[in-house]
Formats: structure tokens, sequence, C-alpha cells
DNA sequence: TTTAGTGACTAATGCGCATTAGGTTGACGC
DNA sequence: GCGTCAACCTAATGCGCATTAGTCACTAAA
């Protein structure tokens, strides 16, 4: 800026004035000025403006997840990509982090705001009992929370979700019209809030239409687990008739493991999985899924997090209900 | 600081030397500031540093996709993970942002730069006439190139890469051996380097055992084009008996797409994945893959790019080649 | 003619840290 | 008794920007 408001004849206030459209400059020295600027190639240090009052420009996004779980998922690549999208409009930097598990997820936030380097957070992930929110609080670091159900309890925090309850509530309604009485749902991780809200919603479901030999299992999302959860449940003394699965990678590996063991899908088992992905069109039959936007998810907690940080107060958006997609994995229950 | 000054009865000064370890400061006397420091919370600006000549602490990465190629791809979220774990040691962040084209992050550098945003950054998917290279050094941003062949004209850029060459000839060296002669290679974008390295390597392993039905095909790495490419080959008159995939999405596509077509694997054609995955257990018969270490790959350009970062001189480093991992996929060719 | 007001600008200050230039004390050698 | 040096500490400066407090000239109102 120096150099600006040499070249240009003017002093540096002139500049940060005609620079930032502040009053207190001629049209006319302004416009010389930004050209001088242009000429120069002049950006702001993001450092000196940060010093300065203006916020770190950066937000800041955290994953807990072991390294051996980052597999094939590609939910959150597309979900960032969303978010990214709405950030990059606003020349906000996207501060990315993996982390072993919460508990440094929280140590993440506490350093990342007393050192001033982000504005605020996308928090994904959210959990029955979730230090995080407390914690944000706490530090009255502005948050969305992606994926959680609204919580009264922390009227400083944004959320952006999905009615899980109304998608399992259909999904179910969907298996009894075509005959299952006999449905296994299997669960991703246990203490995640959708997956709760998930197991208590089929729990209800089944509850309203007196279904006794209808449950959730829980697992780590794996290919390992959602197999060999498929086998266990196959293999009992009266195997359901249709499969719910927490995401798309247990799913198709449940039907290779279904496969083995002599079911056919969809003559002997019905299956559905809770994410739409290439995966569910690679496998035979092709999976019927429950099929949302990551996309436009992730844009829309970008939206409510500038919001935010433009002093909007935080609100609670619910982003469409997943929709099904029927593929041929889904049919009548054998003998109904 | 000027608390910490204060509740310590020193001065600022004395306060930055006890806390960067400078002398300047009786042991005492910093041992006492660092009780302060601690109990206060405290915690260096990064604003603040970066402005006084320390640079930004942060690292970039830049991902040029189309959102919607941003499939199922375990490749890098894995990479990100081992960066992460490097870069976390030592308090880097990670400035993550996706965009379009390789001009947009062009672009994306030149703001980084110009901001201060970043102290170097970490290049992705290098492309046989890459403007980046040139943009780096003309801008002076140290940088790692991630999968690039080292290149003698960028003495100022680092190199991480892995030797596809090597990989390919040992590949095709196996598949010779056991008696397959029409080989067809399903590669990823025509134009980035790996991609040229390996259609190179095939070429002239096919010339050296003079085989004439032996060739590559470039496709955009989706499962959609992975399936119709294998269709084509397999519907022409003398359909090749192996197949090598550049990566497990479009291999696990191709085996759905070789079954529809009556061919079966690996009695009628062999397939080999170039990517392993969870992906290539989810078929049937499971898929022999070149198996590499993304979390590595990950940690050594980080590693490489602190070096630079710490005023090291660049220079290229080769991670081991991907091993081939036999599973069910490839067998002795029909008629051998 | 004086006063208040306004538009266009400059000077000065501070953000939080690192760093350099001083300052004070006490020990040591001559 | 004086100069020298080292150890320990304080004062002052600057990084690049935003902002507040002036300054000056010129115009409209009293």
């Amino acid at each position: 800026m120096k150099d600006i408001a040499r070249h240009a004849g003017v002093s540096q206030s002139a500049v940060s004035f005609a620079l930032n459209g502040r009053s207190g400059v001629s049209e006319e020295t302004r416009e010389r000025v930004r050209q001088v600027a242009e000429e120069l190639g002049w950006r702001p240090s993001t450092a000196a403006r940060a010093l300065s009052g203006e916020g770190a420009a950066t937000v800041g996004f955290v994953l807990a997840r072991r390294a051996e779980t980052l597999g094939v998922d590609s939910f959150f690549l597309q979900l960032v990509s969303g978010i990214q999208e709405v950030l990059a409009e606003r020349h906000l930097g996207l501060l990315f982090q993996v982390v072993e598990d919460v508990a440094d997820e929280c140590a993440v936030y506490r350093r990342w705001w007393a050192e001033h380097r982000v504005d605020g957070v996308l928090v994904v992930d959210p959990r029955t009992a979730d230090p995080r929110p407390d914690l944000l609080d706490e530090l009255g670091l502005p948050a969305v929370v992606i994926g959680g159900a609204p919580d009264e309890r922390h009227p400083g925090l944004s959320t952006v979700w999905a009615d899980d309850a109304g998608a399992m509530a259909s999904v179910v309604d969907g298996l009894y019209t075509l005959g299952h009485r006999r449905i296994v749902h299997i669960a991703g991780l246990p203490g995640l809030a959708h997956t709760e809200r998930r197991i208590r919603t089929l729990r209800a479901e089944a509850g309203r239409r007196g279904l006794a030999e209808v449950r959730s299992v829980t697992t780590d999302y794996s290919d390992a687990e959602g197999a060999a959860v498929t086998r266990r449940v196959l293999e009992g003394p009266t195997p359901p008739t249709a499969l719910i699965y927490d995401n798309d990678v247990m799913a198709v590996a449940g039907v290779a493991a279904a496969a083995e063991l002599g079911f056919s899908v969809p003559a002997d088992v019905s299956v559905v999985s809770w994410e739409d992905s290439a995966l569910c069109r690679m496998v035979k039959p092709w999976l019927s899924a429950l099929s949302r936007d990551s996309g436009e998810f992730g844009r829309t907690a970008a939206r409510e997090l500038t919001a935010l940080l433009d002093g909007g107060s935080a609100r609670a958006v619910r982003v469409p209900v997943p929709r099904l997609v029927e593929r041929g994995s889904t049919g009548v229950a054998r003998g109904a």
C-alpha cells in the first residue's frame, strides 16, 4: 500500500479508503488508486487484515476419523466441494484437519480460536453425548452443526440437517407395503446422532405396526462389518426379508455376503442403501438407495455459517428429505 | 503477552524471549513466564506472527476437479490424511480448496501467495503440459509436486513420485508369463503425467515383446466410461484376454460389464486394478490390484514440503513401487 | 465579515508479536 | 579506581493494514 500511495501521489490512508470503498476520497482519486493497485498486482495481506480486526477470513473443518476408516466414501469430498463453492465466492479459506477422535477435535477448536486462525467452524458427525456444542458455546466460536437435529440448548449454534426420521419412516412404509415383516437395519457408528435417530424411528415404526422382528445392529461403517453382520443375521433361524444399510459400502458388501450364503436379491432379501453413489450401480442388481445432494448440503451449511459471520442469528435449516431411488434390489417379500 | 508480562512482572520483550526459547532471560524467569502463559491459556496469534515475518504457518492444497468427478475415491482422503499427520506435528495448517480446472488452480496459488496466506503448496495431478511448475517457479512459492516424474527444468520444486513405469512393466511381465498376448489398458485422464507415463511404458513393453494387440484407451476415471470402454473392447473381433484399469472404480464397473457380456473373470479375461481399496474386495472374484500406501505417500510429500520450508533444497523422492496383490481376478490366459 | 459546515485529504495510532538497540548491575582483571 | 564484559532485562521499532483524529480549502448560511 505504501508503494501504491507513492505511485498515486496520495497518502496510505487515502489508498485504504479508496480500496475499501470508504468515503473520504474523490471518485477520481479512487479510480486512480484502483488502477495503480491493479498494475502493481496488490493483494491485501490476510495477516495484516486479521491483525487489524477483520477476522481471519478462514473457516475451519475438522474430520474426526481414524485413517483406516477414511475409506471409500464419496460423501465428505462432495460435502467439502459444496462448502468450498460458497466460501470461494466470499474469498474465505477452508482450514482442514483430520484428527483421531472428538477430544482431539475439541483441542483443535480451542487452538484455532485462541490463535485467531478461524472465524468459524463447520462441525460434522454430531453425537448423542457430544462435548462439542458446549465447547463452541463456551468459546463463542461461530459454528454450524451439519447433520444434527436442532438443539434448543445451544441457541448460538446453527444446524443444517436432513430429516432421517421421516426418511426412515418412508422406507419402512415402503418395505411394509411390499410385504416385509422381518427387517434388519444395519446401522452405522453407535453414538452418532443420526444413527440413533434412525434406530429410534425404526423401533417406533415397528412398534406402531406391531412388528416384533425388526431391529437395528450398529457397525463401524466398514465393508468388513457390513458383510459380517449380514452373514450373522441371514444365518439365524428366521432371517430377515429386508435389509437397510446405513451406507453404500456396507450395502454392497452385504449383497456379496448374501449371495455367498445363497440368498438372491431381491427374491430372498430386499436391500436398501442409505447412501447413493456410483457404488450402488456397480453390483447386480443395482441397489435401491436413499439419494441426497451432498454438495447442496455443504452449500447450505456454508451459507448458514457466512450468515452467522455476518452477524446473523443462529437457526436450524432442514434440507430436503433424502429421496428413495427404486432400483432392482427391492421387491415383494418372499411368501407375501 | 501484555497480560503475561504484567502478571509475571517483566517486560513484553522478556515474555517473548522466554516463550520462544531465545537467550536474554534467566532460566528462572523463563519458567515463571511459562507458568503464567500456561495459566492464562495463551496462544500466539498466527496473524501477528505472520505479520512479523514468521510466515503463515499454513500449507495449501488445491484439488482441480469438477464436482461430479469427486466420486468414490479413497485416494485423496487418504493422501490428505497422511499429509495432515505430518503437518499437525508442526502445527501447520492445511488450507484446502476445490476448483474447476488448472487455470483456476493457478489463480488460487497467485492469490494465496500474494495474500501471504500460505508458506508453500502441495500440487497433485501433474500433467504433461502443465502451467503450474512454471508459475510456482515464477512466484517462488515453495512446492512439492505429488505424482510427477522428476523434472530438471524446475530445480526449485520437490517431487514425490511412484515408479509407474516400473510397476507397469512388472504387471505386463506378469500377464505375459500367464500367457496373455492381447492386453488393453483402460487408462485415466489423458494429459495427466502418470497416465501418459503408463501408456508409454505399456507401448514400450509391448514393442519389446513384439505384441501387436496391446493398447491403451483413456477415460475420465468414471465407472460409466470404465464400463463403456470395457464393453467396446470385449465386443471387438479379437477381444483382449487381460484388462488393466487405472483405478478401482473402473475395474469394478468393468468386471460387471464383462459379466453381462458373458465373459467370466478370470477364465475369459484377467483383470488388474491400479488402485487397491475395499472396492476390490467387494466383487467376485476379488480383484488383483496394485497396492500402495496413500497415507505414506502424503506423509512423504508433507515431509518434503516442511524440509523445503526449513530452507532445505528441493529434491525428488521416490516412494516404493506399488506392489501387485494377486487375488482371484488374474489367471492363465485362455488357450495359453 | 464571521461562522458553521463539508469534502478531500494527511498524520498518527494500534492490532500482537519478533527483534534490535539500549540500559543497568555485578563480577573480574589490571 | 577504572574499564571491560557478560548476564539480564527494558524500550523502541516495524510488519501491513484499518481507523480515528486532525488539517486545509472552499462554500453556504448568518
